[in-house]
DNA sequence: GTCTATAGCGAGATAGAC
DNA sequence: GTCTATCTCGCTATAGAC
């Protein structure tokens, strides 16, 4: 079940070393690797100050390179923010849909408990978070400012989840097959309104809780998160 | 319980009609008259684009005066903006605070139930949200923006509800005098997550749900987040 | 493939006329 | 109390030199 989400570099899909003889190679894997920079700095950005408090030159600069770049690379600035949801998006995705059918086939014929979906949706998380790279939270917290945004989690979100959530949906449904459609999305609304205010790592919880809790600790917001929804969508939901 | 948080226009503190003889009566209502306008606007502006999406000159025209009003009344924006989420905020959190009170009162000397705690937070905006006018709708949407950003949610966020939170926190240690304050401090994060994400309203669950659910249906969402919430305290914090 | 230079625009803030 | 006019700044995007 480990399945592998995280990477020291996140992997951009096809490095090919060798891209055509000469010395074109060369150049060829410096682009990618200032992609990845453009990429990485980009997502730390928009993540602490959203699309619109974040200038191209702000960017160029953390990513140590060029302003002009950023348009040569990725386009018109929203193109840029669109290429860093995707990047990480896709591999999450990915894992997390990998973790949904093995929990469904180790309980099969019958649905797992919920605890098992609601694992299966944040356990890859877990596992990005933890690697040592600040890549995984950055995207994390990007993820939180868009998802509670009217405008940008319409398009946004939508555009890159909505497939992956509806498979959960389904899976939810499955455990609790006489609840409602209605009932079964409100739950999990409540599952991703909580997720996207811990990725969103504010250090609010820090000070309310006077230290008791503090919000980069992932692991112990999961381990109330699981049982906590489970008891949630049980009460609401039936069985 | 009926704490009265709505109004038709969010009553002004002292409006004092005759403000000092002679014709300045007339001008000096009409200039608080422009300053709620201005505020209205800002509400929803900054509500749909954060603060860096939006310029005073789109507060200034969607509120009918001219741009150089909002720094006459309000000062630079940043000042505009803590003026937003001050209006509202205060009126809000002595709602709660009253609702709080009374269900403690009517259990006393025992603590209430978790429920009537967490219906001590969400019911005053409930009554807020079902007014006619649009603003509290705005305020909330704004409240879920600021809530999970990590730059504005540290600084403006705990400005204006950590003394609040600190309160309900201490209720709700109250009905699990066992849990400890890490537990009853993660829950009240589920909490506080859910609620910032019906705030946003973002339409998402509409479609994600193939419209079982309405995102502008706050009604449906207290109701499942109530029991839900409630049990999920619960099972993570015993009793 | 990369960077310099700049075009073209619109922002926040304010001085001073009315 | 209000608004016109403007100052100064920084933005995105791109054309063209290297």
């Amino acid at each position: 079940m480990t399945t592998a989400v995280a990477g020291k570099k996140t992997a951009g899909a096809g490095k090919s070393p060798s891209a055509k003889g000469k010395g074109g190679a060369r150049v060829t894997a410096r682009s990618q690797e200032r992609r990845e920079l453009i990429l990485d700095a980009a997502e730390e950005l928009f993540a602490l100050h959203g699309f619109d408090g974040v200038t191209l030159r702000q960017i160029a600069n953390q990513a140590g390179v060029d302003v002009a770049l950023t348009s040569y690379y990725f386009g018109p600035k929203l193109e840029l923010f669109d290429a860093v949801l995707q990047r990480r998006g896709e591999i999450l995705n990915r894992a997390r849909l990998d973790a949904l059918r093995a929990a469904e086939e180790e309980f099969a014929p019958e649905p797992p408990p919920i605890e098992k979906v609601i694992e299966a949706f944040l356990r890859p998380l877990e596992i990005a978070q933890e690697t040592e790279d600040r890549g995984w939270r950055n995207y994390c917290a990007l993820i939180a400012y868009v998802n509670n945004s009217p405008v940008w989690g319409e398009k946004m979100i939508s555009k890159h989840f909505d497939k992956l959530v509806r498979e959960f949906g389904d899976a939810m449904h499955r455990c609790f097959p006489k609840a409602s459609a209605k009932q079964i999305y409100w739950c999990y609304h409540n599952l991703s309104g909580a997720l996207s205010l811990t990725f969103a790592d504010t250090g609010r919880i820090d000070h309310l809780s006077r230290n008791a809790c503090q919000s980069h600790d992932f692991q112990s917001a999961y381990d109330c998160m699981i049982p906590f929804m489970a008891a949630g969508f049980r009460e609401v939901c039936g069985g």
